[in-house]
Order: C-alpha cells, then structure tokens, then sequence
DNA sequence: CTGTTAGCGCCTTCAC
DNA sequence: GTGAAGGCGCTAACAG
C-alpha cells in the first residue's frame, strides 16, 4: 500500500487538513509548516492519489481518445500517428491525460463508447478515425460530455471539430495540375464514409470548373485509402481513360500505391503520367520519384484539438469548428 | 451530476448495498430485488462510477503505455501501431483500459514517469519503445509495480518481456542469402540503444560463420532505423564494398530507403544487389521490387504483453520472458 | 436475503 | 495559521 495523506500528516505532526493544503500551494500555511510537510512528503516518497482526487474534485482530468480505425485496417496510422503524438504533448502540458477508447474491442460491443466515458467520468473526449456511418458517434456528439472530433465537421453545444480545409486543398491540386497543362485530370477519391473524401471530391470539381476543364464522373474513382486501392484505382481510370495525363490520389498512400502500379506498366511519372497524394505522409518525401503532395499540419491538428476540449472543460469555451490551411509540396510527380 | 448508486437505491426502495450487490452479480439477492434493481437502474442510466470504485477496491483496472518513441520521431510507429492494436485489443477483453504515458511530455521532466504511475494507481504497465540508454527504465523494473517491457530483455521479480527472437530472425536472412550463393554481405544496422539491434547484429555475425563466410565489421554500419539512415548505410557500404552483392537491413523502412538509393545509382535489385528487410511492415510488400524480410508478429506481441501483464496483476503471476519466433518472408528483391 | 456501519484517500467548509 | 468534521460514490464485513 503506498503511502497517504495521513502518514504524511501523523510523521509531521500536523492534520491531514494542513498537509493537503501545504502541498497544494495554498497561502494560508505557514512558512516553516509548508518546508516541514514538503520535506517529510518527499522523504516519505508521497504521491496523491489521483483517484481519491477525482473522486472528491469531481473531475478526473483524463480525456479520452475515441479511434475506430485503431484496428487491423492499416490505412490509417500513418496519418493518425502524428496527430496523436500533438494531441498527447499538448494535453500533458496542460495536465491532463489521454486513455484510449476503442471502437472495436469486445466491451465496446456491449456498451456504447459514451457509457465507457461515463463510467471512467472522463472529462472530455477526442474523436479521430471514425466513419461518417459509425453507430454511436451521435450519441458523443449530443451528449453533454465536452467533445472534439478530428475529420469531421460536427459541430454542437458541447462537440468541435479540427480539420484540414480540404476543399481548398484539392483546388490546389488542380489548379497546379491545369496550370502544367493538364487537361485531363483523374482522381482516386477515399471511401465514401470519410468526410474528407466528400470535400476532396468537392474540391476537385470545383477545381476542375474554375480551371475551365469539364467534370466528368467516370474520372472519378472511390476507394478505400489503402496502397492496393490506389493501385486498383488507377488500373480502372486507365481503363476508361488511356489518354488520362493525371491523377490525383486522396491520400499519399494511395497515390504510392498507383506509382508503384504505373510503375509496373512501364508508365514513367511525372513524363507520361503526373500524380499528386495527399497527406505529406513521410514516406512521400521517400518515394521514387519523390510525391507531390498537399501537406496537412497532423500534430497541429493533435493539439488543437488538444486545446479545444481543455477549454471547454475548464473554461466552458464554445466549441468551435477549425479548419486549417492546407498546403501544396511540390516535388518529382509532377 | 450523473446518476449515483444512492439514486437508484432511493428509487428501487432498497439499500445502498443492495443495488451494489445486485448489479454485481452477487448470488445472495432475491430473484425479484435483483430484477427491479437492474430495471431501475437502466431506467435512470445509472452509470457506475470508475473512480470510486478504484478508491474501494485498490485498483484501477487501468494499465499505463509508456512509449518514448511517441515522438517526432517517425521511425518507430510503422511498428508500433500494429502492437499497440493488439495490445488494447486484448486488453480491452481482460477487461482493462490502457492509458498514454509519454516520456517527451512536460510534465514527465518533472515527474518520472514511474511517479505518474504511482499517482494514478495504475495496476500495470506496458513498455516501448524505450532506449537502452533512458534514465528512468531500470526504475520501472525495479519497482513492485507489474511490466512488461517489449523489445527489451529486462527481467525481475516484477518485469517480464515480450519480443522477438532477433538473432534467429538475422541468422535466417543469411542462411537464405547464403543459400542463394552470396558471399559478401552486408549490415545496416539499427542504433546501438536498441536491444534488438545487438541481436540482430549477432544473429548476422553468427549467421556468417556458420555458413562459413567471415565476419568483417567494415561490412557492418549503423545507422538510426529511418528511411534516410538506410539510404545512408548502403551508401557508406557501398563505397567500402563495391563488390558486395546483398545487404541485409535492421528494418523494412531502412531496406526501403536503401532501396530507393540503389535505384537512383540504377543498381537493380536483386539482380546486382540482394536486399533484406526486418518487421515485415505493410510497405515491404508494396515496394518495388517487393521486399524480402523477416516478419514479426506485432500484435501478437501486443497480446502477450497484454496477457503477461494481467496475469502478474490478478493472478501475481511470475514474470516470464517470451520470445516470439521470426518468421522468413522470401519476395523478389533476393 | 437485506440493511447498517465503516471506511478507501483526499478536499473543503467552518470554527478556533 | 491550523484542526475537526463531513462527504465524494462505492464496496465489504457484520448483523439481523
């Protein structure tokens, strides 16, 4: 059994009462007192429990991390890794600490992510990797408990999100490809059930408008952000479209999936084919030849979001709705 | 404030301890108590408090991830991801949650983390990802506290692991490239912190004289784990070596980087140069040509780390030291 | 079978 | 400046 407030109190001879108060900084301790607790506190190897805490607090200072893709599904963690590394150094700093929630375990089958985070009283939650068609993610979003959702424009009383603005993003794409002569522009879109495939879709369209190239949704092809998605994609488009001089691929993986195909084809990019991903995953700068990218700010959408749900929690800061600037890395595709 | 077992207890008529009993599954409640009880409390959403009850009950059912790697350093996560999925997972089953204890926090300056351990209570906790070279580690083995460290050798009274057999794993890749008439082959290793990096290199060495090449440590160079360090360690051996015809590297993302290099040089694998990879990450199978390694099973890992950890908790298991078997995964670049 | 009593370790009025 | 008392929500003897 570690040791309490109470042995910290009895070996210096003073009440349970002064030893909280001595250790938690308060002015009304007197100076010698304060130094003589401190001292026998450390001595002693004391650490509060942050159980007993909460209990009394009424708050556990724990924030929960809401991730479905946490899962076999391999598409997703390159992308995720980095978000989760902001959002964690963020939340540390300013006190509070993450548990991990998944969708996809055994106990998640019997109670809803809510009543998990209800039972461990956590303070707030963060939502990252979940579908547009998950089951629960309403109920996160209608319940009271302070939410941030990452990817996901829904926004409520007590739920915010962060995102990338993705329309714009695509536009970019687009208009960079247009503005090398390109006129007939392919595009590997995600899964349907992602946000950002949604406004990625959008932006390429709108792109392809602006740039006074037609749209045409046989150019389009859904699929699931995976490295042989974007290998099957391309195959499809290339299909339909021999004469397709670009692709734009929703995300770096997939795009380095139809490289890797192109590849195979004897097709040369950028010269026969140019290609641009998404994401600025790190392996984008690693491909040969090296991808042309829209880069998201991962770990600033971690802290972000990190930030968000603490102001809510303590100051009862409105949720807000984020979005962050995207940006074009050009480099060998194109 | 949420719904406590007093309310329910007020609405169903019946003690405090009554509905604790009933709702636990205790066998000396009457059919017909049990049965209101457990109505009248989902009819109230009545959520048992985690927190109080860890106070009671000495135990958190909560198990801490200490990882450092969880840092901008993206080397480590194309493995990690995996273990961790099947670590939650499993943990998840056991009924225990898992919680992020970071290295590069703030507060971990301040605190180590074995302290932050201590403050929450926590009943475990799983280790990855850490340096041979970390301050803190070896305070965590000594500590009563239940671990399991992955990837590290450490065992104690209260410290198991879980990794790999990496000198098995090495000695494989030789035997293959031997087998295939190599004679001069080459190492990239990982950073001399890692433990498996001391293993693979024995494995290498070993693995060369039994198969009656010599052991030469100009063949050998280290490098960091990262895409860039491979491309750096062919480099480097390539300069020494020029007519060495395998290369086997301590990581897939570095035998990927390596890859990469050959290719700018218009050095054809495996035609003029074998390549070998480690872990067996989803690229190896999507690089091209596709890469020849040794596969870990990672979440397997996770789970027997999981596994280990809850049964020196409840069941004040001995720690054990589990090593998993590597596994040859022969593709086109030998 | 059920209720009463006593804490778990800590924080917070309220007196002194 | 310091201490005593009460309670956070729950479980665990111990009586009946």
């Amino acid at each position: 059994m570690p040791v309490t407030i109470r042995d910290v109190a009895k070996a210096a001879g003073v009440s349970i009462t002064t030893v909280s108060r001595a250790l938690n900084g308060y002015s009304d301790v007197g100076e010698k007192t304060r130094r003589k607790v401190t001292r026998i506190a450390e001595e002693l190897n004391y650490r509060p429990s942050a159980v007993a805490r909460s209990l009394v607090m009424n708050q556990t200072r724990t924030v929960g991390l809401l991730v479905s893709e946490l899962t076999k599904e391999r598409a997703g963690h390159y992308f995720m890794f980095q978000v989760l590394y902001g959002m964690h150094d963020r939340l540390a700093e300013l006190g509070y600490d993450l548990i991990l929630v998944s969708t996809t375990t055994a106990r998640q089958r019997l109670v809803s992510y809510l009543d998990f985070c209800m039972e461990r009283r956590l303070d707030g939650v963060i939502v990252m990797g979940i579908r547009l068609d998950d089951p629960y993610i309403q109920e996160v979003v209608d319940s009271p408990l302070p939410s941030v959702v990452i990817d996901l424009p829904l926004l409520s009383d007590h739920c915010g999100y962060v995102m990338t603005d993705n329309v714009h993003g695509a536009k970019l794409v687009i208009r960079h490809l247009a503005g090398r002569g390109h006129r007939k522009i392919g595009f590997v879109n995600g899964h349907s059930q992602a946000a950002v495939s949604r406004d990625r879709k959008r932006g390429y369209e709108e792109g392809l408008l602006q740039a006074g190239l037609g749209y045409d949704d046989t150019q389009v092809h859904e699929a699931d952000f995976t490295l042989q998605g974007g290998a099957d994609g391309l195959k499809h488009l290339l299909q339909c479209h021999p004469d397709m001089t670009a692709v734009f691929f929703a995300s770096d993986l997939m795009a380095i999936g139809g490289l890797q195909y192109a590849r195979e084809l004897g097709i040369r990019s950028p010269e026969e084919l140019a290609i641009v991903g998404y994401d600025d995953i790190e392996l984008a700068e690693f491909s040969t030849p090296r991808l042309t990218t829209i880069r998201q700010k991962r770990s600033e959408m971690g802290m972000r979001a990190a930030e968000m749900v603490v102001a809510m929690m303590k100051d009862h800061a409105t949720p807000q709705g984020v979005l962050l600037a995207p940006e074009l890395v050009v480099r060998d595709t194109t």
